[in-house]
DNA sequence: GATGAATGAGTCTTCATTCAT
DNA sequence: AATGAATGAAGACTCATTCAT
């Protein structure tokens, strides 16, 4: 018999992990059996086995792509020249995030969820995603310093924005019911002087 | 007319409860096995299945009780008079949460972590979430307009401050690097004017 | 403390013994935990096991109990004079089984169905009913010889019989279409004549 | 396309229901444990499961194999032409169940037993029961008119000749000493006319 | 390379019975 | 005598993984 060819084998792969992906937002990780991928994959047990040794590859799989997907969407904000304010990041990746979630109508946000909670059992995991949130911090780093390179507390800003971005994936998944606007204006109006003058209407809805 | 005392039943239960907390937060909610919690508890499976039907039902009131624990510990934060800056009540709660994560040995965060993945799957599991999130978030609005009477965008403050405090659990316990005093220093550069020059020291540290 | 006096000791096993009952025929033998039996009964767990000291022990005695109550209301039947005819006795104990089958909301023929499955595992249940099952034919075939002295094969017949009355109890529980009317109308036409001409109405509806 | 062929895939089911029927009847439905089963048949749970979703399925199957080899073993003797007495066919059919009794050392009337004690808790059952035995006792009318076209009451004739060889089930089970001769005399013998004269010999022995 | 039937340890849960109070 | 909380051995069923064909 013929080898497979390598674009095949990366078809079979893409398609194992689609199932899998499938089947783990919509079940959580561990109410997703090896059958329902292998069946929603259209391939058999043993071929599903023979391109992810394991459940656990799978799942550090699927991770790994949904974290890389978030990557190439968020870098672009991150890097913009000029770079946006804090505020404005906030918003955009908080775009993205809730745009990425809906596409192909998978919720990413929810496999976010998955994998956190499952990073804490999974060594291998956890680096994984350790890994990805430490360069993404940097980014947010890199990009508060050119936003304000005299600024300093570009460590805390980058954390403080990370936390705001992260936060609103949980309350968007778990609540339902924040925008990314509203992270922005509130963002916004948590330093706003005491006493404040509110406006009638924020800049945006 | 009961054998034991209401006290004993609640010693009991609170018995259980603390080794199913503490298998829950060690293995996660699926790695746990009822097995686990019987030994943990000391008690039978029979008894551990009088106070509690299922797993899920502990499951439940792990989760619940974390969260009421946390209530109870945000609460004063929330409502004290003066109201306090919503930057200083990131700062306070993330306090509180850091602290409250090493009660008796606990991570508090790693349960909420592993509520969260669990909500997805579990309606009343999220049902109960939504229903304390949403008194936090009230809770924190109001905080905010006591602080800022005429500010404005109230609603949108509490979800931004919401988000961060959420994302502090989350950033803490995947990263591990990250303190309220850093939330709160980030928060308040946020919006820092641009080309802003930064202090030496910041209020805190 | 004053011991419990004999009536209320009868009481009580009665008591515990309905319960049994109830739970017995509604739910079957199997599905019937002590449980059930002890909430039905009102009593506690304790109470109940000195009453009956194990759940056999009830099985046995709900069927003793349910096999007396159909022999006290068929033996009057057996043993009435003059006899009546072999038809007439499967017409007579049909109806009474029927009858009896709604004492109380219970459905003795349920119990009688249970207790021949349970004899095939339960030796002492079995010897009891086979105790039972043999005076019932005696009694039987001394009707049939008191109703044709010198017609012999009253043993036969006696066992025929018998036959027709279990295989009523069968065939009215499960099908639940048969009255004791057809049983003896049919019986009798089993040695109607071939090519007989029926009649247009029979005795009996 | 299976790697297994229907032949031996229906061996496999065969070989499972096999062992569960020498369990059923010789321990009851409800004291048989699917280990009985399983290592009845040779094989693993996991196999075993999926060739039988469960123990009701098995349960199901059981009865259902069996009243399927019953039928088939009567409907010969109730459509043979010409058509047999009423009581030559409770003969036969009583002489068919008890042959079949033996086959392969099972016996299928503790099966019976069985299955009409579960029939009152298993709705399913109940139906698979009333539709054969409704099938059953079609066939025995139709052989009754047959016999005597002109003699009417054939409905009653079906469902007495259908109690005496359920009834026939239930004696021979429990008391074991009841021969289909005996119930062809038996029933013969219940309408001899009063005080009539008893013949040396019956027509058959 | 592919298949999918088979494996079997492991899961949650039940329930007859006991015995300290 | 009575109570009812506790026991713990089973039981039905699942599912990640393997390997003969």
């Amino acid at each position: 018999m013929p080898k497979i060819s390598d674009e095949k084998r990366a078809e079979r792969r893409a398609q194992i992990l689609r199932a899998a992906w499938i089947s783990f937002q919509r079940n959580g990780l561990h109410a997703t059996t090896m059958d329902d991928i292998i069946s929603g994959s259209g391939l058999s047990a043993g071929a599903v086995y023979s391109y992810y040794p394991s459940k656990e590859a799978l799942i550090l799989a699927a991770v790994r792509t949904s974290l890389s997907g978030l990557q190439a969407m968020i870098e672009p904000i991150l890097t913009a020249k000029p770079a946006p304010s804090p505020v404005e990041m906030a918003r955009q990746v908080a775009g993205a995030i809730a745009e990425f979630s809906k596409r192909d109508g998978f919720d990413m946000r929810r496999l976010a969820l998955l994998g956190w909670a499952e990073a804490q059992r999974n060594e291998e995991l956890r680096g994984v995603m350790q890994g990805f949130y430490r360069v993404f911090r940097q980014q947010l780093q890199q990009a508060v310093r050119a936003w304000s390179p005299r600024g300093g507390r570009h460590e805390a800003i980058a954390k403080a924005l990370m936390s705001a971005m992260l936060g609103f994936v949980v309350q968007s998944a778990i609540m339902g019911d924040v925008t990314p606007d509203q992270l922005a204006q509130g963002l916004e109006g948590v330093v706003r002087k005491r006493g404040g003058q509110g406006e009638g209407k924020p800049g945006s809805g």
